[in-house]
DNA sequence: TGCGTAATGTACGAACTGGTTCGTTAGTCA
DNA sequence: TGACTAACGAACCAGTTCGTACATTACGCA
């Protein structure tokens, strides 16, 4: 989330729609990850900007399509980090024990994201279902999984048959449970998901996990 | 979730507290999964009961107390579920397939109990925080889980030092996603995690992964 | 049977909230 | 340089929303 942060002219306003839409969005991110979409309060939103409403309005057509806008923009980050992904040059074990942990690192790092997807999950998925970019790209993730899955499977090192998605699920599973559920987790278990000094821990058992779970001996079943 | 459900005496009010304190937890319930704290609406709430709003605040004293209410019934119910598990006869590998397994359709069939914990970690579990009853009880799991590690560790079926709370997590986590994250999931890879059609599909996939991870041969790391 | 209290219903209000109306100003291009 | 328009601000409005004041009724018990 790039933060726009500027020396800010002093003398009256300034007129720059790019850092103005940029300053909403942020701001935005930050409402609606605290708050929920109900809970979120446009006033507010604008209130914390260097803006006002009328320009939330202007811009974005209502909270809507605000909060719209603030997905679309959230997950266009992880795909950007996905895109950078390089792992293929590893073999298959190592590959995705490094997709796994990568994944891992972008959900601690996220949590704001984490937070704005549990919010659009309880919303059923409207906005997404919505927005004209968020339908059609898919994650440049599960390609990746699915070259890795295929070199795994034909070295003999990977004996499930498992599908690229699925495993994507699965590794989502964990990473999204720790950052999201850490509230109740903690109050109700007494153990905090995102310690700092378990980060390591719980970092290797995802590894562990995965890795686990794709060279099992599947002749037992 | 009891549905309370009576024939209603046709003439007037009937006076039941327990009736009455139990239909507005049930539309509650209903109200704060479907659309999250802010969301929801007392109003609303009043209307779909056959009381009115004034008993809401009679018996509950507010909408922050209600939610409350509504939680530390939902969470009963899971305990309650837990608390009848009864797998500890069977070896190691398979109680632990069992329980997994009792996780993954007590998941399953309590998707608002997930729309409410999603809303509560919103909130960071200020609600359980604020509950006399919530914030002591631990789940009657974790200790079924940790007799179980012990016996398989002993009998030397599982290699992993794993701790109760964590295994718990991590079966959690895949449940909990599944369902939780049902909507953005299927919109952005067209994959409905919980189509009837594949639910035996990710109800295996879980009971390997965790099996696979607790048996694994650790010599190689 | 009458009385006290728990339980219930109605109506209302103060504060809030998303969205709009109307008017103003800065930049830019002919 | 002047006019045109994109960018912006202040005030306002209509509909909601939580919560309450006040009146009322059913039920248990003396």
């Amino acid at each position: 989330m790039t933060t726009v942060e500027e020396p800010a002219r002093p003398g009256g306003r300034i007129r720059d729609a790019a850092r103005t839409k940029a300053e909403i969005l942020d701001v935005a991110t930050q409402e609606f990850a605290r708050a929920g979409y109900m809970g979120a309060r446009v006033d507010e939103i604008a209130a914390r900007t260097r803006t006002t409403k009328r320009m939330i309005y202007y811009y974005f057509g209502g909270k809507e399509q605000l909060f719209t806008a603030v997905l679309e923009r959230a997950y266009s980050v992880i795909r950007q980090a996905e895109q950078e992904l390089d792992v293929e040059h590893l073999d298959p074990v190592a590959a995705i024990r490094r997709l796994a942990e990568l994944t891992f690192d972008h959900h601690e790092a996220h949590p704001d994201f984490i937070r704005l997807v549990s919010i659009e999950n309880i919303h059923e998925a409207e906005h997404i279902a919505a927005s004209e970019v968020l339908g059609k790209l898919s994650s440049p993730a599960i390609e990746v999984i699915r070259r890795i899955l295929e070199a795994g499977r034909a070295s003999g090192l990977f004996t499930a048959d498992v599908d690229a998605v699925d495993l994507h699920a699965m590794i989502s599973s964990f990473c999204f449970f720790r950052v999201a559920n850490r509230h109740t987790f903690g109050a109700l278990f007494g153990r905090d998901l995102v310690a700092a000094d378990q980060r390591e821990h719980y970092r290797n058992m995802l590894g562990d996990m995965v890795i686990a779970y794709l060279t099992a001996d599947r002749s037992a079943d």
